[in-house]
RNA sequence: GGGCGUGUGGCCUAGUCUGGAUAUGGCGACAGCCUCCUAAGCUGUAGGCCGGGGGUUCGAAUCCCCCCACGCCCGCCA
């Protein structure tokens, strides 16, 4: 597919780049008043000797352009694309591909986005919320490009979390244990994992006997692994479900288990052996790279997490050509070294690495061991039941399922966008407030913008398929319908850069532009009672829809028909 | 102490990689807009030495150096 936007980038850069005879040209996004690209000419002067405003002036000159048009201002050349052109290839583009709008085509790429990954000892809370509404953003983004991708969640089923749950399972009677508060497993099981903490630190009795576990794990102890996996099993199908609730899925769930049982793990150790970058110390294999050490196996050649993750990045470069790894920002000197690893075993292709920082709640870090957390199940809760107040409010004609659905989609949209919509290596500071925030830039904002269009095209209640034979969309020549078709016309520019700069919060960004450059249409704009242009805006509507119900898929937002 | 990251109006935030033309929006505040397609909306006003100080440059929120604050890491845990 082809679009306008870009094909006008694609097009700026050809003709400039012949003019000047130079390789790379540096188009920036100008603010919106002066077009849809610019070119600063001050880098080319010293080459070219000649000032900055008379380069613009030659190129403005010279170049040709079909697509658009352009303007010198000083130094300066402001491209601005032909409206007719943008007006039809975008609402075209829009009913062709409908939910496809937005894609670039297949690269024929498989990748694999790891995330999540928490050990499976308790529910997950919101610092370890971001991880997921992260990663499946960015798996989402990547499959929108064009690649073939699957998410992956890495378990550690044998590692000292499920030792300490395991240990707490089997000598804990639940009368010793607090109510529950809620009927989830992983609610119940991390108060068997939280007790069997804070007994280890108390008697030295329970943590030899869970260091035993640990060793008897490592020695290929049956029982052991059995109980194991089942507790992590267990855990992981709570943290499915409160995943489940926010459309995340992963397509495979690799087990640390499986890598030992396999031999994946002894055969990345024979590999990292070689390396002049390992070393012995008292036995203990370790790797080290420019700054930091990190130790491979024990002085009794069992493996470490260190080791068991390279073997695990090992089998994803087997089946990928690109690998995308989730990651808090505790993990960034491990996950920085295990690069170094990799690349020095030379396994291709190389993880990148998201690193998010923690969600802290009045200022403290989140403590799964401590209890001291919010957790998601409870967040999304809450705002399930603040969306349906809100829901009841202002709809009295709707049944107790209808807006019960309708809470949940703007509840769970909500909680999402909350989230995802801050850069992934800044700190948040969970509050209530923000997270059910339903106004401005929020999700239910977005959501409304485009229960609007629907609720307009609905009312209208014919085929969408001839709405573009029934009127002359190139009558659309206003500021506000044209800027509303730029802001839907720059969706696969946004997604694009989105995917390059690994950068899901852009998407959220772009989402509610979009809907705010509707909302303002829908204020000036007349539709059903237009005196003309009925079906030339009802057919900009439908467009929008489009483009906002894909923006919000790809940030994994529902987008209802009426709220 | 060392490494990495963050610091933008009362609060949250875009822009920082690839330096450019008047720094993006939201929340909150204040003032307006529902005889008209859902007011979870729209319009306007106030509010900023872009943490501080040096430097590079024709030009710095953006690059370099120093400092300050906060977070994460510095286990034969994961």
């Amino acid at each position: 597919m082809e679009y306008a936007i870009l094909e006008l980038e694609r097009e700026i850069i050809k003709e400039v780049s012949s003019i000047l005879d130079i390789e790379k040209v540096n188009l920036e996004i100008p603010a919106k008043e002066r077009g849809d690209y610019a070119l600063p000419c001050f880098p080319y002067a010293p080459h070219l000797k000649k000032s900055p405003m008379d380069i613009a002036a030659s190129i403005a000159e010279d170049i040709r352009l079909e697509k658009g048009t352009v303007e010198q201002e000083g130094p300066y050349l402001n491209f601005k694309i032909n409206d007719d052109y943008l007006v039809r290839n975008t609402i075209e583009l829009c009913f062709e591909m409908g939910e496809e709008y937005g894609s670039i085509d297949p690269i024929n790429k498989k990748m694999i986005v790891e995330h999540t990954s928490a050990n499976p000892n308790g529910p997950l809370h919101v610092g370890r919320a971001r991880n997921p509404i992260i990663g499946d953003t960015i798996a989402r983004i990547f499959k929108k490009v064009g690649y073939d991708v699957e998410t992956q969640f890495y378990v550690d089923d044998i590692g000292r979390q499920v030792a300490i749950l395991s240990w707490g399972m089997a000598n804990i009677d639940e009368s010793e244990l607090q109510a529950c508060e809620r009927d989830k497993i992983d609610h119940r099981l991390v108060r068997y994992y939280q007790h069997a903490n804070s007994l280890m630190e108390k008697e030295k009795k329970v943590l030899d006997e869970i260091k035993s576990l640990m060793k008897s794990i490592e020695e290929g102890d049956e029982d052991t692994i059995e109980s194991f996996s089942e507790n992590s099993e267990r855990v992981l199908k709570g943290m499915k479900e409160s995943l489940e609730r926010l459309d995340i899925r992963h397509d495979e769930y690799k087990t640390e288990s499986s890598l030992i049982r396999d031999g994946a793990v002894d055969e990345a150790l024979k590999d990292m052996e070689k390396l002049e970058a390992c070393d012995r110390e008292e036995n203990a294999l370790y790797f080290e790279d420019k700054k930091h050490k990190i130790f491979l196996t024990r002085g009794d050649g069992t493996s470490l997490y260190p080791l068991r993750d390279i073997a695990y990045h090992i089998w994803k470069a087997e089946r990928a050509d690109e690998l995308i790894d989730v990651l808090g920002e505790d993990h960034k000197v491990h996950g920085t070294v295990m690069q170094s690893a990799l690349n020095a075993l030379g396994v291709r292709p190389i993880p990148d690495m998201i690193f998010h920082s923690f969600v802290s709640f009045d200022g403290q870090r989140m403590s799964t061991r401590k209890g001291s957390y919010v957790t998601l199940d409870d967040i999304m809760d809450v705002a399930h039941e603040r969306a349906l107040e809100e829901v009841l409010k202002r709809r009295d004609d709707l049944s107790i399922e209808e807006s019960d659905e309708i809470a949940e989609i703007v509840g769970m949209g909500a909680v999402r966008y909350n989230i995802v919509r801050v850069q992934p290596e800044k700190p948040m500071n969970f509050k209530w407030e923000e997270a059910l925030n339903f106004q401005g830039n929020s999700a239910p904002f977005i959501q409304y913008s485009h229960a609007r269009a629907a609720s307009i095209l609905r009312k209208w209640g014919g085929d969408h398929g001839e709405l573009l034979s029934k009127g002359d969309i190139s009558k659309l020549t206003e500021p506000g319908e044209i800027e509303l078709i730029r802001k839907i016309a720059l969706f696969p520019r946004e997604i694009k850069n989105a995917a390059v700069s690994e950068a899901p919060h852009l998407m959220a960004n772009y989402a509610y532009e979009l809907g705010a450059m509707f909302n303002q249409f829908y204020r000036d704009h007349p539709v059903l009672n237009a005196d003309v242009k009925k079906y030339e805006r009802l057919a900009l509507v439908k467009a929008s829809k489009i483009a906002i119900g894909n923006a919000l898929y790809v940030l994994g937002i529902k987008a209802p028909e009426y709220m």
